[in-house]
DNA sequence: CATGAATGAGAATTCATTCAT
DNA sequence: TATGAATGAATTCTCATTCAT
């Protein structure tokens, strides 16, 4: 009984194993990152890793589960990150351009806007992992928009019949432009002013539409 | 001139060169098209062109070139045909509709969607092309429709104060919803009534925002 | 003796250590048996015994050890199997059709042609473990059935002029035909009439050269 | 038209081409006979052959396909070999010994032991080989062989019943011994000497069985 | 000028074996 | 003593590009 004093935090597992395997996944994220699918090698992986290739090869059993392990992780967190943005209450007395401002500044950002082309740019070897991406970020958003939606509606702050399609409209109003442009020019850079402005202005066309009075 | 007798007719056009040059041209847009950049080898491309790899080493410098090629070409064809369906005046009275259903039918299709994917996919490689496409595709079509906007805003038939801003509205309320879509799902298919569904909510918001009366 | 106070039970033979090296050997036949020599690994090998890889290693010295031993485990197992076979003494008075069937049906069943491909496809590489496989087998039970013939012959049962002769011109006219046909085709199958009828005849085509009136 | 000559001959149709394929060939029969098929790579066929990597995988498909190819060359030279030598009608007066020592010499042989070993060991990696070894080799034997026995049969010669039977009676009485020996000694010998004994006392044997008178 | 071969390298993946903990 | 990691090399296969004939 005494003995086992000083074992006894074996909570956190933190095993050289589990260190390992989360350096292989950072470096697997960065490598992935910079280089996209094709362009990333598993020698480049490990060695970022400082871990051998036989040991990248023991936690994932090949370079598709890899990838498909960090663009899981990565969408996963992100999602969150996207309901977090858009369950915010600030607004909930129907200012929309607080919700559009932080919505698009949650999504309009250059790490954000590259794992996105790398997806739809690996669309075809793994299209169930470009289905999951947008079922977990894209739709889940817009979930939660059209709940937000008919909530405003509900309360008379709105007048939204079809609040899926709605939440679709409010979305690509604020944020098809910088987002189209980001999708083809991988230095795009937008300030905050700017990104503010595409959201102000899809707001008031959105409450053209959707707006009471 | 006198240099070129002897040489029969080397004016022509049409000689065994460039037959082969439309030949390697096909097979690689063939070929780049079912498996992207990465996916195709000169080999298949050599192989579907009933060539031999010498020749097309002969014509393009590289594969990057060749494929630069195909994008481009691509491109312009495709763009003058967005252009003219962005041209079509039958809706000169202001209905929008019309214009809106050709637009969305001329955009999302398979193998528009199959090389936007491509493109963007490929835009750190080839950022020059990734953008001279959004150029001569995306923001040609947008300038053509801010064109058209003016021009029914100066008729009194829209009320439009900043037609590119309007443009861009008018485009995404259209097309993001499939296009989206497409972008995640390479086996997307949409009816012609999605498609027109889409087109109509998107024009009701857009006058509800930029119409008269 | 007091010393061995405290470790309980050093002696027993059947310590942990033991029982490892069962689950090692057990593990490495199976994995040998359904690979072959170059298709097991010793990470497989290790995975099924439930066991560390170095612990493999710890009780055998490399593959070709462990190959070796589990080889020469079945071959003593099986030689001492069919020794029992041709011991049995029920066909003294000559019956030789009951000898011949039993010695038929211990020699042709999947596991042992499976060790028997085995052995001879790795004989380049384990030239003394093949030659050993041979003679415990093979020339074993040669000379055991030699020794049954010469008994026979001595009691005027049969005319062998040559035991060893004869003892081989019985044991392939009995075997050849299945055992042929066991060596190229991994999923031969064979009844026991079948089995039956191939001793019969061998045994026919042996009296008539061998037997007496 | 003088130039022409000296060229007279295309009909050898002696491509670099198809020098290679024979270079590429000679090779891979070397080195698998050497070393088996794990116990081969491409790189060392490639390096024997004096032709690069890329021109064996342009030639063949892959490392299988390329054993496949060697095997069954080697399987049809010595198929033809073998029914040559089942054919020779010296003894068409029922002198069996004679048939008997060219078949034993004509199987018999370092080279073909070999082959067969290796085929075996494969059997489970290319059942269909294994298999097809057996029948253009052993079975395609054993036909002639029956049809040769049910012949003099016919004539009075010998008394065979069921000729596949007796055909296979025949082939192991001659060849078990030398072969068994063979399949697990790699450096097994045998003299002529030896094997025209194998032949005649297993000849004897068989004409005790199914000789006339 | 065009075909087949060559180059030269790099990719993914696997393996037997040995350290370090 | 036993575990996970490391080593270090090998293997199959592929590719873009360039010679040589």
């Amino acid at each position: 009984m005494h003995q086992s004093i000083g074992r006894e935090n074996p909570a956190p597992a933190e095993g050289r194993s589990t260190r390992k395997r989360l350096a292989i996944l950072e470096a697997a994220r960065e490598v992935f990152m910079r280089s996209g699918y094709g362009g990333s090698s598993m020698d480049e992986i490990a060695a970022v890793a400082k871990v051998s290739k036989q040991t990248v090869y023991k936690h994932f059993a090949d370079k598709e589960n890899l990838f498909t392990e960090i663009i899981t992780k990565d969408m996963d967190r992100r999602s969150d990150e996207l309901i977090r943005a858009l369950s915010d209450t600030e607004d909930a007395d129907g200012n929309l351009r607080h919700l559009a401002r932080r919505h698009i500044t949650s999504i309009v950002k250059p790490e954000v806007m590259r794992v996105r082309r790398i997806v739809i740019g690996e669309a075809d070897r793994f299209p169930e992992l470009a289905r999951a991406w947008s079922q977990t970020g894209v739709e889940r958003g817009l979930a939660k928009l059209a709940e937000r939606l008919a909530d405003l509606s509900r309360r008379g702050l709105l007048r939204v019949e079809d609040p899926d399609l709605a939440a679709q409209h409010f979305n690509w109003l604020i944020l098809s432009i910088p987002m189209n442009t980001a999708m083809f020019d991988p230095d795009a850079q937008f300030t905050r002013d700017e990104l503010e402005r595409y959201a102000d202005e899809g707001v008031r066309v959105f409450l053209a539409a959707y707006g009471v009075g």
